[in-house]
DNA sequence: TTGCTCCTCACGTCACGTGAGGTGGC
DNA sequence: TTGCTCCTCACGTCACGTGAGGTGGC
């Protein structure tokens, strides 16, 4: 009858281990003294603690190793909690690899410009959306604020006569490069909440969901430029490239005003 | 000024994340209603949400992000934080991939035998201990119980005489292969509390610290060849090698006595 | 008698998620 | 009026670690 601390220290466990497994009914001493509360155990437990040990080295947990021990696990059972854990541990070890790669970014940028960056590129998914779409060829690029802003008033304009309803911010989606300045290929969109008859110039249909870099931007709408340089640096040092047409958000009626928006690139690892 | 519902929703965050922002005092809303407690965020606070996501995606915890928002970080402290999470992140990254490694070889053990397996090998750090050592040559494999033991009580007598303490239970370490079963080296050893003269056939000193696998064994003495069978097999699926002498804790008075023994493999990664 | 080991609560961890039960706004 | 959004508690998560305050054993 070995004593708590020194079946702890044999198995290379802590005592307060010891007691959470006995609380949670995993792991219990042989005996218990009933005036004094002291636990005792066996040698013989040794080998079932180290089987537990070794069962949460799988990284199974607590409650998964407790119905292996008490039989209700068949093998294919056990099988299938492992397939899962290991599916588990590759996105672990993927995830963590990006964000190491990100980490390593930041520092190599700390050690150019020694300073807080201006921009915070953030990664998210964009759900998908149902959208009502007027596409444009934009010629010059000081025409964007004119041409971009009649756009979203002919859809307006289409939106209240159907008597639709918007259903978050509107956008555009650049499908020219964010290099090119001339003959820029964009889309004005609106989110609406139900489908609508399209016309030749209004197209209306799912925007899919994605995967995106943004950044938010502050101030005149000339100055996207520096955002988009930004979120194309941050790429390059993360691995990513642009996966398609890049959006930018309007968090406001019309994009000719000076506000707020949010530039969203589509991304895939390179 | 926007409710709370629809910032979360730009924002791409939940609105208990918001909330929780709040109570820790990371990210308070520009107004709040103080009638009704309506939570008010301007468009401004995109940015400043952006960048708390970014920092987020850096793995830093919403407190070093409180700091880093407050400005009361340089650019010497961001780096040494982002060092620190360089290090963690590899070192999760290490400990995920032999993880995985363990869940891998023993997905193929279950493809094998489909049944539970025989043997649970854990991995353990063992704690640098004090000890008290005879090392013998054992021309014949039948003669171990009886050379090991005299060794023992040879030590004994020595910690008797000396008025040694032991600190846990004694052990053996074989310095031949364990596919070795003639002539074989090996040191009888009891851990003690404090430095002892040495004779000439009694060597005190410390052994280091060591991380090793291990399987709990319950049986004859003679039977250690599948102990040891099962650790070679877990070692070579596991990428890991022998790495210097391996141990056999007997916990109980006499390695001849049928009870249970610890096998422990120093292990390296190949 | 003095340390040492052991005991039982109770609370903290990290970043929220999940209800319960109730009120404001259109 | 009916939903919908929002509010504030309170508790749960996972596997323990960290005291506080007290008792048993040699």
């Amino acid at each position: 009858m070995l004593k708590i601390g020194y079946f702890a220290w044999i198995g290379r466990v802590s005592v307060k281990t010891l007691h959470y497994y006995e609380d949670i009914g995993l792991f219990r001493p042989a005996q218990v003294d009933p005036f004094t509360g002291y636990r005792y155990y066996t040698l013989d437990q040794l080998a079932e603690l180290n089987r537990i040990i070794a069962l949460k080295d799988l990284g199974l947990s607590l409650e998964q190793i407790g119905q292996l021990l008490a039989g209700d696990v068949s093998p294919a059972e056990l099988r299938g909690m492992l397939r899962l854990r290991q599916a588990q541990l590759r996105e672990q070890v993927a995830d963590h690899t990006a964000e190491l790669a990100r980490v390593e970014a930041r520092l190599k940028q700390l050690d150019v410009e020694d300073q807080m960056p201006e921009y915070d590129v953030a990664l998210k998914v964009v759900e998908p959306m149902l959208v009502a779409s007027r596409r444009v060829i934009i010629p010059q690029n000081d025409q964007v604020p004119a041409v971009l802003g009649s756009a979203f008033d002919e859809i307006n304009a289409y939106l209240s006569r159907q008597g639709a309803r918007l259903v978050g911010p509107c956008l555009a989606r650049w499908h020219s490069s964010p290099e090119v300045y001339e003959n820029e290929d964009v889309e004005a969109i609106y989110p609406i909440d139900r489908p609508l008859p399209e016309t030749d110039r209004i197209k209306v249909y799912e925007l899919p969901a994605e995967d995106v870099a943004a950044v938010v931007h502050r101030g005149a709408f000339a100055e996207f430029a520096n955002s988009h340089a930004a979120l194309l640096q941050w790429m390059a040092a993360n691995g990513y490239r642009l996966n398609g047409a890049y959006r930018e958000v309007y968090h406001r009626s019309q994009p000719a005003d000076d506000s707020v928006t949010e530039v969203q690139f589509p991304v895939a690892r390179t």
